[in-house]
DNA sequence: CTTGACACCGAACACTTGTTCGTGTACAAT
DNA sequence: ATTGTACACGAACAAGTGTTCGGTGTCAAG
């Protein structure tokens, strides 16, 4: 290092962003994407701060190219002697995973439709991988559905997030199963408790809300809920 | 790795000019600057040809986004091994699995401590297996805490819930992260937005409920959440 | 006070870029 | 002969995206 200069809190900023996007997405951010995250209300002061980074030697720009950002050596030694000490620090350990197809989405007004097609025929981008160790051993007869809306909520489940299920009809005590409510045409994620020979009795995950109690008959069971999954990133 | 199949020579020249334009300019090829190369007239073919490519589980696209083309695991294999060594250092990603360690627990009454142990000295048994292709990429600086208390409810997150999560220091808009709130002593889970220089919201996850704004100086970020997962059976 | 640099804003413009849609060909299966 | 699938073309549309330009405010130098 040469010289200390300031950069102003702005443009340490743009730097991070950019340093960051590119990282996690594979390609320099638009200059629109950057003033969204420092905040800078005009592409054009953007435009301009990238110019002043410039000059300092710290990126590149390819002139009427879209993403046309680049990191200097200068400008990338800011960041880099970080990443690559903790790519090290975390060690990736090969194990065999669980291969589990999405076969589908999941909502309140309607019933889990299972496509009856082998599972070994879905397509190799619309599947989930997990761990056996998540999955208390028998990974077998799993599928995984995405859920749509945010009906579930009471069940600690948002829309978008992945469910991973396994198919049965009949549920034990305590397990958290997917249920078709006949009366009302919905399903739900509950967990699952006998009251009585007739009565069932479906508990919300979320320990605020009260249970329901309905008829074992207008409840059909359409899978245990193995895992929920939420990507936030 | 299963069957070995064809490839078109198209699509084989298409993956090597992305590779090689990736490698020369730091970003990816737009579907023009493809077909120009192959050479494809119609940028309708390229897609095309991009979406067979995605299907075998080689590429990755974002939608609407220009650029948005990235490459998988299994697609970087490909070239891979004829990079340097000096490319692998940073870019290594190992396919199978990601190793997370367990290293506490996260509550709404105290800040999340990381014992400042290495990484590397962490119990064997005290870890989370995690797909890669769940976590968007960069693996590392990862680490999972188990949730304690019913308090993050409305970030739709549950007593024994699995967090994992990345460390840093500052937040980009839309990120969720685990936020210290000095004014409250707590510790929670939320979106962060810059509302301004001074300001940010906290959005719960829980669509129901309504965001709050605090300064931004009264906010600590303690990590992003990368992920969350509850087992259910 | 005036000047000029620095930092910033918002709008407009023009080019870039991904997607969609109608069309066409070749080939194997029915 | 007909259907279905894989592959391809080109035009047109709608966003995405970088640049330009007139204007504002601050601040130190002249």
């Amino acid at each position: 290092m040469a010289k200390e200069k300031p950069l102003s809190e702005r443009q340490e900023r743009i730097l991070q962003f950019i340093w960051n996007y590119i990282r996690r997405n594979g390609r320099p951010p638009t200059i629109r994407e950057i003033g969204k995250d420092v905040p800078i209300s005009s592409t054009s002061v953007v435009s301009y701060n990238l110019k002043a980074l410039r000059k300092r030697g710290l990126l590149e720009r390819d002139a009427d190219v879209s993403r046309g950002i680049r990191f200097t050596d200068m400008g990338r030694a800011l960041f880099e002697d970080v990443s690559e000490a903790v790519t090290e620090a975390v060690s990736n350990v090969v194990e065999k995973l669980v291969h589990i197809p999405m076969v589908g989405t999941i909502a309140a007004g309607q019933p889990i439709d299972l496509p009856n097609t082998d599972h070994a025929l879905y397509d190799e981008d619309n599947m989930v991988d997990v761990s056996p160790a998540m999955l208390r051993g028998d990974t077998s007869q799993l599928f995984a559905l995405t859920v749509k809306g945010d009906s579930m909520i009471d069940a600690m489940v948002n829309s978008g997030d992945i469910v991973i299920m396994r198919e049965q009809k009949i549920a034990e005590n305590g397990e958290m199963v997917a249920v078709w409510l006949k009366d009302d045409d919905t399903t739900t994620l509950k967990y699952f408790y006998h009251e009585s020979p007739e009565k069932v009795r479906l508990q919300p995950a979320n320990p605020t809300m009260d249970p329901i109690f309905v008829d074992a008959a207008s409840v059909e069971i359409q899978g245990k809920v193995m895992m929920v999954m939420r990507q936030t990133a």
